[in-house]
DNA sequence: GTGAAAGCGCTAACAG
DNA sequence: CTGTTAGCGCTTTCAC
């Protein structure tokens, strides 16, 4: 900066006057600056700008798993709304850990990023106290709030609602294959189906509840299980699309057609839900309209919004072939 | 860090070096600066210590699209594999243009990052040159070089052989649905495969290769197109298996029988493929095995290695139930 | 409309 | 084994 402001005879504050627009400059000044910079191939160091004014474009992303097709899709459309703003993303996979998850946080805040965007697992509410009191803008995406901090979170009960309609017409006991106990906020997909099903004369009893991680494995585990029990459900609700398709994989394994035998409800509708045969019936929640949310949340309070919101993101019933 | 070496009774030089451990320091004095640090919840500004020395704890990470589960995957190896090493993964979209290539490409460097990690889809060799000049470590994945860059490239050799072995007992007329004709080196996969179906006794005509971007209505209209040739394919391949799936949608409406009347060859094995009925035969080209040949790359730049050098990833010939 | 200069927080000579 | 000090490159008062 210091030679683009003696190739064109003026101060490094002009130069930076120049760049940012922040105070008025002639237009011949300008232009000999403009001159300049082009001259040198100037670009500014964002690490001194960053030093000097102690912002940041960096936003992270903090999620379980980005390999999952819902994250990723979160993950792409968050870097394409922030990409206008100047602010790039820096992605984090937790691997569901609760430790990862605690140090990835913490290592956002000590690096100043310009702020977090986290869809808690394992997470408890104390866990982002830190992060709040450090005055970085933080927002949570999970079905349950933290306390006073923004949250994007899905408006699911007009979609469960229909999904529990369609299966009450022709099936009488459902089941749950969730995730696991510890998973942060318990698991209100779960208690808010039970209370649904009882709305519609139908129960949720613990034995049909069944839990495990969030992967394929433990969908197929669960399955199995379910199946096993003396009362077999013949409609499965599953806590994500990852598990349910892991519960198609044992019902093909063990012969149990579905839907035929067994309805099979997954959640999120990820990119591969339409892809299974049969295709998954599942209650969508958009991912890029998640990303849209938290990228406004967090923009807001770049700046300057001081109290928490909360966004609610409408989840849709998608009936496809497994119900 | 001035109150650290305050409260420590130290100086902040002293302070440095017992966190980077660059030269010793008695046990005494470690001692009374790291309770000094622990008293005052002291975390060095990384800016600051980025400025100083003129590095950086960012990769970019630049691909056509994250929200394709290969390139997903991608990022979540690369991500957990550079994690040890302090460095971030940066996710960049380009949506497959040349454009977003360039200006993030550019972006990279004027940030100073510790390094860029990029398949390109539009770039030309020339593209590079300034990234490589600029001395910012950089790794390539593609099918083909860009000169003398530190490059990830598939050896396809085997697989592709492996795949056409498999064909050629059963199918006369093969066919190919590519990617843009201007797309990164042309297309290896087509001139590759075209090369070996003559060694087969096959032709890969230019009226049976029908080309589009990488994506799913690209493949369904590219699948459309060859149906409806004279000559009609019994067998065809894919750029990737976006494009595959795109096919098999087409071939569902069309009421064609996958296998029975046409097999269908992938490129990938991205984690659909395996989700779609029937299971997608791919040439498989692991992701995880892609990004953690990058992160070495990387390092060893890091460490200081001068010259270019090219890690070849193999490609595995999957057959499921298309073919 | 422009310039001089302080200083963000850290690291790495250099000097003891 | 430890301290002093000069910047890294920028932004932003304060002064003209």
């Amino acid at each position: 900066m210091a030679d683009v402001a003696r190739a064109a005879g003026v101060s490094s504050a002009t130069v930076s006057y120049v760049l940012s627009g922040k105070r008025p400059v002639a237009a011949a000044t300008r232009a000999a600056v403009e001159a300049a910079i082009a001259e040198l191939h100037f670009t500014v160091n964002v690490t001194a700008r960053n030093l000097r004014t102690g912002s940041s474009s960096l936003v992270a992303l903090i999620v379980p798993d980005i390999a999952n097709p819902f994250f990723a899709q979160l993950a792409a459309t968050l870097q394409e709304e922030l990409r206008g703003l100047g602010l790039h993303v820096v992605v984090c996979s937790t691997r569901a850990r609760r430790d990862e998850e605690q140090a990835l946080l913490a290592e956002a805040v000590q690096q100043r990023f310009a702020g977090v965007v986290i869809t808690p697992f394992r997470l408890k509410p104390g866990d982002f106290q830190f992060v709040a009191d450090s005055g970085m803008p933080l927002v949570v995406s999970a079905d349950v709030s933290f306390g006073p901090i923004d949250l994007v979170t899905p408006d699911a009960r007009v979609a469960t609602r229909r999904a529990l309609e369609r299966v009450a017409a022709q099936r009488r006991r459902i089941a749950m294959i969730a995730g696991p106990r510890d998973a942060t906020g318990g698991d209100p997909r779960l208690e808010h189906l039970r209370a649904l099903a009882l709305q519609f004369g139908m129960s949720l009893p613990h034995e049909l509840v069944v839990r495990g991680e969030h992967t394929r494995e433990a969908g197929a585990a669960g399955f199995r299980e379910l199946m096993s029990r003396r009362y077999r459900p013949d409609a499965v609700f599953c806590g994500n699309d990852v598990i349910a398709v892991g519960a198609m994989d044992k019902a093909h394994e063990l012969g149990i057609d579905i839907p035929g035998e067994v309805a099979l409800i997954g959640h999120d509708d990820a990119s591969f839900a339409s892809l299974v045969r049969p295709q998954l019936t599942t209650i969508r929640y958009p991912a890029a309209d998640v990303a849209r949310a938290a990228a406004r949340l967090l923009t807001e309070r770049l700046e300057g919004r001081k109290v928490h919101k909360t966004v609610h993101v409408k989840a849709e019933f998608v009936e496809r072939a497994t119900v």
